[in-house]
DNA sequence: TGTATTGTCGAAAACGATTTAGAATGGCGG
DNA sequence: CCGCCATTCTAAATCGTTTTCGACAATACA
């Protein structure tokens, strides 16, 4: 089917090994016989064969992507799902493929580091995962290079958001236009959510505002439901906030939901902001106040950092990369006007 | 580092190939070696390498997957990557991992074909991608197993939603409601497509109904701008539509908001629908009447087939495999009592 | 002229598995 | 006791590459 390298070297009438170093450039070969040999490679569509080559050198040109979630596949997130797209893209520039990693393939059961080195994978992306996980802990401390996005793990590369930056100025955004009770649903417990939480509490704190009990709660990313029960709580609380930040836009939509069961509307009643930045959720109205993150630099540098751990793996380090956050002023955080106090 | 099949048979004290044979289940070898060298097996912890195995065998255990669009990964586009998530669910639950395909990966310019060749995936899922592109006709038209979804090929299978029936039981209920003045906004020109204005313009004719000038326009998936403008044209016109019919959920966003523009809320004024049943936007408000597709079986029959068509050639025949689809009753069509007529 | 050096090339050994063909062993009947 | 068959194992070829090492000729140098 596919012409091989032994039939590539026959029409050339040179050994297989003169056409191989032809192919990839090495210096013990006349420029004549190269130019023959690729010109010849073109010629007949010849494309060396990427097992053969990967048993050889150890080199898949594959990456792989643990992004899978407890509930849900990272696939149908569509926080996650943009910054694959974006991986996907960056790593594809630079050469590589990727494939998913998992457990439970077919009816044997791998860890995820076994999955890895079953398939050969040149290093791996982390992210949407449990990070507790101890097949997550045996990945992080094997001798794959790796990246995680929304994690810190010891010596390893991290690409973040400035969440701490992105909370701050939301937190100060709704506070320059007057809103004084600010509660905040954090997401479930994890590194992000710590981050998030402890700048909430720091900024309010610096802006001399209390943050009295029942105005932190916890809720769940990505779940609406969640979010509606803990606002419906909130909000029948005696002491009301007139704003609510959530935990991300999707889940947002719940408690916006609730605040509307309640007979509330948003944001003359209610303010509330959400952190992400959406797409989609932005063509609503009115149009969430909320924090984007640069799904597309977060990717991208996932796939850049993780490739320069894989082709220059002495001089590359551990990092952690922050991507900063913007802004999205929309329309559910409502201007009280001058401030009260 | 990983330990091989030639450390596992001198642990065994035995040949490589009795090992073999003993793991891949040969009858030439007694009861004993065989357990034998299974347990050793475990507790080693051994893993053939794929792909050694591949390039012996012929086969990786790879499926390729093909979900491209233009200007957007196919990812980020939520109907696709449900249906991509559950493709890689049933894919993986079979003993299969994904791999994206794509050209120009790297410097190297390769075709679709030529990418699959050169990974030496066992089978190809085609979806999201401009099917009248001579790439993909290239790899259609090759000998490497397909299946597609929403587009039908000479003697490929292929799975699509009950489009047909979809449309007709929207438009029914539609016309249920008491409207009769019903407008289509397409998508933009897709075999899809094709299937979905026929069945438009046949239910109506049943229904006899008339489709005025201007009442059938084109817009594009997945593209709230121009649902944006071709809704805000069709709302200046003379006769107005009582209900629009939008491309799809995401869409339709941009339909709503035109009609908000132009001072109309809806559903009393004007009513909409969509089509894909986007698990997020079923979270606004209205709710958006919409028909679902079964994005979970549309992923689950693709992988499916697919294995099928791998590894029982000579037995499977291309089909096409059509999936029912659910209409959302949601609150964005007015019911109008007693028709008018 | 003899010896290094340089520039090109090819033979062969890997990489880690599968699979074909054949070797060793033992039991059995004739 | 010999031949034959079944059973169980092994040797070796193979998949398509890369890479080390040595061969050979031509050139440079002394």
């Amino acid at each position: 089917m596919a012409v091989t390298i032994r039939e590539l070297s026959q029409k050339c009438g040179l050994s297989v090994s003169t056409v191989s170093k032809a192919l990839n450039g090495y210096s013990d070969v006349s420029a004549e016989t190269r130019e023959l040999v690729r010109s010849m490679a073109r010629q007949t569509g010849y494309r060396p064969n990427s097992l053969a080559r990967a048993l050889k050198t150890n080199r898949t040109f594959n990456l792989g992507v643990l992004f899978v979630d407890d509930n849900q596949s990272g696939l149908t997130h569509n926080y996650f799902a943009a910054v694959l797209d974006s991986f996907k893209v960056e790593a594809e520039r630079r050469g590589y493929d990727i494939t998913f990693i998992n457990h439970n393939i077919g009816k044997t059961n791998m860890t995820y580091l076994e999955h890895c080195r079953y398939r050969n994978v040149d290093g791996v992306c982390l992210a949407c995962v449990d990070f507790q996980a101890g097949e997550v802990m045996e990945l992080v401390s094997g001798d794959i290079p790796v990246v995680t996005i929304d994690h810190l793990f010891n010596n390893r590369t991290c690409i973040q958001s400035e969440n701490r930056q992105g909370v701050q100025a939301l937190v100060k955004y709704v506070y320059d236009r007057g809103h004084r009770e600010i509660a905040y649903v954090s997401g479930a417990k994890s590194a992000v959510t710590d981050i998030r939480v402890t700048s909430f509490l720091h900024t309010m704190s610096d802006l001399g505002l209390a943050v009295p009990d029942g105005f932190l709660q916890q809720g769940i990313y990505q779940d609406p439901s969640a979010t509606y029960q803990v606002v419906k709580h909130m909000l029948s609380a005696p002491r009301r906030p007139s704003c609510i930040l959530m935990p991300d836009d999707y889940a947002a939509l719940g408690g916006i939901e609730a605040a509307e069961d309640m007979g509330l509307t948003i944001p003359e009643d209610l303010s509330v902001a959400g952190f992400d930045g959406i797409r989609l959720i932005q063509r609503l109205s009115p149009r969430l106040t909320t924090i984007a993150q640069d799904t597309l630099r977060i990717g991208q540098e996932a796939a850049r950092q993780l490739v320069h751990l894989i082709e220059r793996p002495r001089t590359t380090y551990p990092e952690i990369i922050s991507i900063p956050t913007r802004l999205i002023p929309g329309e559910t955080v409502r201007d009280l006007g001058a401030p009260a106090r």
